[in-house]
DNA sequence: ACATTTCTTGGTAGCGCTACCGTACCTTTG
DNA sequence: CAAAGGTACGGTAGCGCTACCAAGAAATGT
């Protein structure tokens, strides 16, 4: 007897709880799943079988039996930059207590790519799809529709989702740190970046459109857009293509040699203010009186900056967060939910561009 | 005919290529797992069949069959460090072109979370583990070490591993820093830290004990050493007990008022090294003439500070690599590796320490 | 009173794959 | 040339779970 199979682990299944419980194995696999099937005394009867066998369901076999799974697939651009770390840990918090299994791919800012890992996921039927950004190539999103299960897009906005987009409208992140810079005091706005992506496009549209409504367009203030795909960081420590506090010292240098008369500039991420803020510190220009610097998506170390740097609070953590509380919701059936949810952003006026002396010295 | 159950989903079956391919379902099988077990000629009419029918195994089928998955589990203590971003970010892309599929638990800097988190994942029978720390509790490690699959241990070193670990010394780099900024002049050296884990004390231990050897050890440099679990950070996109630059700030404040001899410090972090960066900034504090500014793990930011500010290289993004490149090798059946790998750690002196004005201006 | 619906429970038959064993054929050896 | 071993393939029987169908009991309607 007992002559255990070399098949098995030895752990129990459904069947040996099912026997010490008295009842029958789909019984048991209803109290699990659903107990409101199950009458009050059964249930009582399982749940104490299940405690003392320490039960636990082979997600295998329920995957398999049932043609789906928990899997929520995550598709990220990047894992280098930490924009993306912050949206992986709300998708993760979101998670967080549910039976829900995260698993994270990174397109490496490639359509093909993204393409590609969009097959792949969906081949192990996932409960549901979160993946950054709304710019998939049309074969994804025709994947991405006939998927049957929600696809939320986080970190942009459109009005013309998938199935549900939460995030936020980069363009309008563009014209109110335009706004802010203007009410500011400054004259001649420029733009850097390193590498840009749909989203950063968007935020530099929002800046020119609001800087020509003001008069005040100069082409060369705005470093040269470099966009197609990043130089792919996979495999090495350190990032290339993308942003680095020392390739923003360089830009700087650059723009200020094109026009020596730029008097502020909004860089397109915290970590090239960082970088602008430093070699302004070098070249004794005066922050903000001189010159003006604003960031974007207001990292923790902005404000604690000297003096403190304005950026635009991007909603990083909710987006994954709120997705992911999305995505429960409509996996225990309730569809009420909007489809599209614009989470806002923020404009932190800081040290960096308070020329007006507005802010009182707690603030900077 | 074909009167599809809607038990399946439609795809294509191993049955289904063994069937096109003329040959049994299990030849199939055998193909797809270790072609050498089958015949040139027919080998090439299974990949044939692969292709024309577009077949993808069913992942979960395997499992349940052969009892075990792809699934390497990592277990990191946090997901809002930038640390442990490198630290996956590595791990994936170490695991880029395999089969293999990372799931992340995150265990919160809680023993009782990472003993819960281990029993979870080894219930699903991963190919292997790879987790965080040398410092499980002994339950934890007891489960470890008969899971019966490769565990490593990573950002850390041990003589003693589960089984194998690749890491590096944290004392051994405290040690280091000592000495650095011994050489750099400093006499009144400090140690400016948050909340501290095993690996923050090591830190601190090989610091202190090598000051102690140079006979400038003075503990009221010391910032309170704030252990046990820390306020947990989940369900919020801010941080709480981690180092914050605002934090920083203030620590280094209560120092100089304890000690005012205090001339440079070394952060547990490089965030609180930029804080202190800043600080000294507002104070007019001349940074490295008057006061040496050290961190720990070498961020991107450092090197573009101005001052640019020392630190100590971490191999982030190198442990996670390597070990799931050992975690392949290993489940290639190669056992050869070593079982203790020391990945070292290296000094980068900036100008925030360059007391001695030893660097050129362009090393600034 | 009986028919009808609702609720609770169980049996059976897979889900797609692989472990195990068996068979046919080929090679080697004394 | 028989015996023994090796190689290439296939059949069978599960892995642990749930969809589907069925049936009995209880509740409800007429």
């Amino acid at each position: 007897m007992n002559l255990r199979s070399r098949r098995t682990d030895g752990r129990p299944t459904i069947a040996d709880v099912a026997r010490r419980a008295g009842v029958g194995a789909i019984t048991v696999s209803r109290a699990l799943r659903d107990p409101s099937q199950v009458s009050e005394a059964l249930r009582r009867t399982i749940d104490d079988a299940v405690r003392e066998l320490n039960y636990v369901p082979n997600l295998n076999a329920r995957a398999l039996a049932s043609i789906r799974t928990d899997i929520v697939g995550v598709l990220v651009p990047s894992l280098t930059q930490n924009i993306f770390s912050d949206v992986l840990r709300g998708v993760y918090d979101g998670a967080d207590g549910s039976s829900l299994q995260i698993q994270v791919g990174n397109t490496h800012y490639s359509e093909d790519e993204e393409e590609r890992l969009i097959g792949q996921m969906l081949r192990q039927k996932p409960a549901g799809m979160i993946i950054s950004g709304t710019d998939q190539n049309p074969r994804s999103r025709a994947m991405l529709e006939s998927a049957g299960c929600p696809v939320i897009q986080i970190m942009d906005i459109t009005d013309d989702p998938i199935d549900t987009v939460i995030g936020f409208s980069h363009y309008e992140a563009g014209r109110a740190i335009a706004r802010h810079l203007i009410d500011a005091g400054y004259r001649h706005i420029g733009f850097l970046s390193g590498w840009m992506n749909s989203r950063s496009l968007g935020r530099l549209a929002g800046l020119t459109d609001t800087l020509k409504e003001a008069g005040m367009y100069n082409p060369k203030l705005i470093t040269p857009i470099v966009t197609g795909e990043p130089v792919h960081e996979r495999k090495s420590p350190g990032k290339t293509s993308f942003a680095t506090p020392v390739g923003a010292r360089k830009l700087l240098s650059n723009l200020l040699e094109a026009e020596p008369r730029m008097d502020a500039v909004f860089c397109n991420n915290d970590v090239m203010a960082l970088g602008v803020l430093f070699e302004c510190l070098k070249r004794g220009i005066r922050v903000p009186e001189d010159f003006g610097i604003a960031g974007f998506n207001d990292f923790d170390i902005m404000a604690a900056a000297h003096p403190s740097l304005s950026s635009v609070y991007s909603p990083r953590w909710e987006s994954g967060y709120e997705a992911v509380l999305a995505m429960r919701r409509r996996l225990d059936g309730d569809e009420s939910g909007p489809r599209i949810v614009d989470l806002g952003y923020r404009v932190m006026a800081r040290g960096s561009t308070d020329r007006a002396g507005r802010l009182t010295s707690a603030e900077l």
